[in-house]
DNA sequence: ATAAACACTACCAATATAGTAGTATTAAGA
DNA sequence: TCTTAATACTACTATATTGGTAGTGTTTAT
């Protein structure tokens, strides 16, 4: 039940680049630099990221990427959901189908509060506010 | 981010145990037929749900499996913990020496708040009000 | 033209998870 | 006391996921 490297990376790339002046793009070399991460990983990653609308990048030369939307309108779960391909704690509690005892299932209750519970806690939680750091990790 | 089929059985297992009548034991091979999973798999749960104390066993034939302790003073939280090794999201929570980035991480501490939030749901959810199955978090 | 940057595909390695096999031990009951 | 039904334990294998690398192609400022 471990978060994995995609999304603590990827989040991390995004903390980058919203605490960047979003003029001008960033190298991805910088960013694997600072952050003493393979650039040849945080390419994958990039892609994904773009591909659900939160980063753009700029081809060629001086190229790099930059913010496609403001913080404050990108959060936590929108991030996972993208890194990991989707906000889910077990298949049961998005499709059901997965197991033949979905229909009357006492543990599945119990994940599908948790995970309820996760999410509302990371759609709470912007890029912005993730961003300022705030001291107090803002429990639901 | 999925949580492994050993919470998964473990705590079906633990529901089945704290549902049946507590003064005879049940066999494993009961409980794997009535859950279609492999008996030999659920041994390798019950060691560790015995070494936490939630279960006591009865060697030897008409032997079998008990609840240890009420289901009102076993929670989800204790659950996670025992099967999963520990109940962590990330390592950098409970044990920032692990990055050395720790003392000054913005999303660290979005994990950290996520991490929280799950466990305060689950340490204030027992075995017992999730065998009886609230009607509370239950989109199918 | 050249070099700096992203884009994409394919692959490999390491780790974690899921599951199996087989033997040893315990205890009830004929 | 012998047999049988049950747990206890150790070791192993298979599979899936994750983390990471290699290499080539494409775009664009200079």
């Amino acid at each position: 039940m471990k978060i994995s490297t995609r999304s603590r990376y990827g989040l991390r790339l995004l903390i980058e680049l919203a605490d960047h002046d979003n003029t001008a793009p960033l190298f991805l070399s910088e960013i694997a630099k600072k952050q003493q991460v393979s650039e040849k990983y945080l390419s994958k990653l990039v892609i994904s990221l773009r591909s659900c609308g939160f980063i753009k990048s700029v081809r060629g030369a001086h190229g790099g990427y930059l913010l496609a939307k403001p913080a404050t309108e990108i959060n936590l779960a929108q991030i996972i959901a993208c890194l990991e391909g989707e906000f889910s704690f077990i298949d049961c509690t998005s499709c059901p189908e997965t197991c033949d005892r979905s229909h009357d299932c006492a543990s599945r209750m119990a994940w599908v509060g948790l995970e309820k519970v996760m999410k509302g806690y990371c759609e709470g939680l912007t890029l912005e506010a993730i961003r300022l750091n705030p001291d107090a990790p803002l429990p639901l």
